[in-house]
DNA sequence: TGCGCATATTCGCGTTATCGAATATAATCA
DNA sequence: TGATTATATTCGATAACGCGAATATGCGCA
């Protein structure tokens, strides 16, 4: 087993490793949004989005503010849309590879 | 399920999300290394290594040289370097948050 | 050719993730 | 208070991940 350092930062990595979480984060790139206004944007289960919030929550990636009924969420910090900037250009620096990936996601996504 | 360009990304996140292969890119910024040396580096099962290294091949975030009898790894793009040192500023900007969060995976990786 | 070293792959199994359905909580409002 | 809305949590099933043990591949050298 690695050091805590290396479980810790893998853990934030985890976190966006999944393209609903990659999508929420997207989304509250312009600023905050109800839990709701999340859901209905993606248009994916209310619980299944519940859970995937709990996630970026624990790993401390947004932070919610509670106002009467709804719960509002937002990015805790931008350095993750920083990342995710860079990631961009990973992906155009490496587009053919990347494409030919993609491809191969594709085909896995429709043999399920 | 979310588009193909969110799933691309979160492929590479995960790629990221394991506390050994954290480790074995931090091993290889400073140049190549051979599978061999990694393993030394480490301290892990050979074949455990070689798991992890054909997950970072498969999403093309390492390169692989064959010379002779052994196998040299490397870095593919300098920015998943970036990438690291950002979240080392991302750590240190949410110091007292995560310190609280290594607790609790400590804590957790004493349970089990 | 046949042996030995470095690395990769396969297999079986335990653990963790993910999902939808159901249920719980908490706030508002009639 | 009771109903309604918004969000969170729990549960059970399935899928994906991670590991070590065993085995395979591929290269160099006697």
């Amino acid at each position: 087993m690695q050091g805590v350092l290396q479980t810790y930062k893998a853990s934030v990595f985890q976190a966006l490793g999944h393209p609903t979480r990659i999508a929420i984060i997207e989304a509250l790139r312009e600023g905050e949004l109800s839990a709701g206004a999340i859901q209905e944007k993606l248009s994916i289960e209310q619980a299944n989005l519940s859970q995937h919030l709990a996630i970026l929550r624990s790993r401390q990636l947004v932070t919610n503010r509670k106002e009467g009924n709804q719960v509002f969420y937002s990015l805790r910090n931008p350095v993750l849309t920083e990342v995710l900037d860079i990631m961009r250009r990973y992906f155009q620096a490496h587009l053919a590879d990347s494409i030919q990936m993609l491809g191969e996601i594709e085909a896995e996504q429709k043999t399920r």
